[in-house]
RNA sequence: GGUCUCGUGGCCGAGCGGCUAGGCACCGGUCUGCAAAACCGUAUACUCCGGUUCGAAUCCGGACGAGACCUCCA
């Protein structure tokens, strides 16, 4: 470990923060839920990635080997409390009138183009569910051996009622299986199973079904919970450390998961379970269902109707860290613009910070500069603390600059370098890309020269109407004591 | 209906027993031919009502309001 701050998760199976002590030193093995490719991700789902790679570049900061594994849902079928059977893939792919693994392939093509875009950092593996449908048959059968799940009529359910007798299902969520029973309103059409909390390992396929496996049990589809379990024990073994995903997946997605890898291997999968807050829109959820969502390529290219012009994904990447993961974030074209200026604020520091000189002895401790951000990512990982911390060193930046503290060359240098790790590999912040036109900076050029002549002769007109021109052709003219820049 | 979470200044959003969060906007200043930009600085707050405490935005109880989960969801 790099940094002498101890650091603390808050783990929602405890409600508490907790000191993280890794299972094997120094690596960290985490499972991160990722996507269901039946469409487009939404920026939602993006906060939550963007979450999460930030959780990850934190870990790789403090110097943690870690094994980040997200997988990828192409396959599954889920059956509801109401008995109602849901195949999200399979019934995009019957609408679109392709076979399932196309689309999968589309939004998968298109996931990872985001994750570029968003400078997510890869996962160490990406696993996709149907390249693991015999471990996922072997957990099941292992289930069943344990006497944790029941065979009928070709799909296999879970036996939370025998699971309850030695394990607690409802750890992490908190749910009360006798009090689930009065809460769930509609009654449960689902005659397969002998109790309705049980919930289904293996499907057995149906007439319309466009994807089906080979099973003990008959052809079939596996159960939407059990790739997680199948996925997260190849890769990361039967207990590791971090279990994250999105707040919305906790019950009963997390706390079936849980149930499996107790009902298999007899223990909780993850030693810390981490769960990321909502995107709000207007106070309200950005879902699929109420329709209140956009999708992050179209804040990037500026075509959501909810905004009036384009962020760039760094902009927007920054926004949503401005907020503690495990808060919910409140999205406005107003607030977006409010991180956008930050953003620029931080950018022009950190690029001021490289052309400071360096003096021969140093007024400040960097140290004591850069200690409360390591304190702030070491406290659950509290982003918006970090970026705080990061303004208060943008301020000493301008000190610098203006004399008023100076630095020896080796501590500038440091201070140099860790400002730079912290905003580009731990926040995972870009500098943006200035775009390089080499025609149009030819003639701003000569613009600027005409006007600087018309201002030295006083001809105030003159010089007033190339800057409310250019104004109006969105060019905003910049002067400072070095000169006039624009952009 | 059940379970849980949250209500912070104009906006977004940290903090979670005593110490300026931060960003943006506002206002004042420096700079400027005037502006803009940039930089510096000040101010504004903790939904309400009780309680605990020397001291509460922070803990406890209640009221009101909002949201999440209990259906698929990041």
């Amino acid at each position: 470990m790099k940094s002498d701050h101890q650091l603390v998760i808050y783990n929602s199976l405890s409600g508490k923060k907790e000191k993280f002590v890794p299972l094997h030193e120094d690596h960290v093995g985490m499972y991160v839920c990722g996507p269901t490719l039946y469409s487009e991700p939404h920026m939602g789902n993006m906060r939550t990635f963007i979450n999460f790679d930030f959780i990850y570049r934190c870990l790789l900061y403090l110097g943690y080997k870690v094994k980040y594994v997200r997988n990828i849902t192409d396959a599954g079928h889920i059956i509801n409390s109401a008995g109602q059977e849901v195949d999200s893939i399979g019934s995009a792919a019957r609408t679109a009138q392709v076979q399932s693994l196309e689309i999968v392939y589309t939004y998968n093509v298109k996931f990872q183009e985001l994750q570029r875009i968003y400078n997510l950092l890869p996962p160490s593996i990406e696993p996709t569910a149907t390249a693991h449908i015999q471990e996922q048959i072997e957990v099941i059968e292992q289930i069943i051996e344990n006497g944790f799940a029941y065979v009928v009529n070709g799909s296999v359910y879970f036996d939370v009622k025998t699971y309850m007798q030695q394990h607690n299902y409802g750890a992490l969520s908190g749910r009360k299986v006798d009090e689930l029973e009065q809460e769930t309103r509609t009654l449960n059409a689902q005659d397969e199973k002998r109790f309705f909390a049980d919930f289904a390992l293996w499907k057995k396929a149906n007439p319309e079904d466009m994807q089906v496996w080979r099973s003990p049990w008959g052809n079939g589809n596996p159960g939407w919970h059990i790739e997680c379990t199948a996925m997260s024990t190849k890769y990361l073994g039967k207990q590791f450390d971090i279990h994250g995903g999105g707040l919305d997946l906790k019950f009963p997605h997390h706390e079936d998961e849980i149930a499996q890898n107790c009902g298999s291997f007899g223990c909780n999968p993850a030693r810390y379970w981490m769960h990321a807050n909502m995107l709000n829109v207007n106070g309200k959820k950005m879902s699929k269902s109420l329709g209140n969502y956009f999708l992050p390529k179209e804040i990037v290219e500026g075509t959501s109707t909810l905004f009036t012009k384009a962020y760039p994904a760094a902009v927007v990447r920054f926004f949503m860290l401005q907020a503690h993961y495990r808060s919910t974030l409140d999205i406005t074209e107003e607030a977006l613009n409010a991180s956008e200026k930050g953003f620029e604020r931080l950018m022009e520091g950190l690029s001021l910070l490289e052309k400071l000189t360096p003096s021969s002895t140093s007024s400040v401790e960097v140290a004591k500069v850069l200690s409360p951000a390591e304190a702030a990512i070491c406290d659950d990982f509290n982003a918006p603390i970090l970026i705080a911390s990061l303004f208060d060193a943008v301020k000493y930046i301008h000190a610098l600059n203006e004399g008023k503290e100076h630095l020896t060359q080796e501590d500038l240098l440091w201070f140099t370098q860790a400002m730079t790790t912290l905003v580009q590999a731990v926040l995972g912040i870009e500098p943006s890309k200035k775009e390089e036109n080499q025609r149009l900076s030819g003639v701003m050029d000569m613009v600027i020269t005409l006007r600087q002549q018309a201002r030295e002769q006083k001809d105030w007109t003159t010089s007033d109407m190339i800057r409310d021109g250019l104004a109006k052709a969105g060019i905003q003219i910049k002067d400072n004591k070095e000169g006039t820049s624009w952009s």
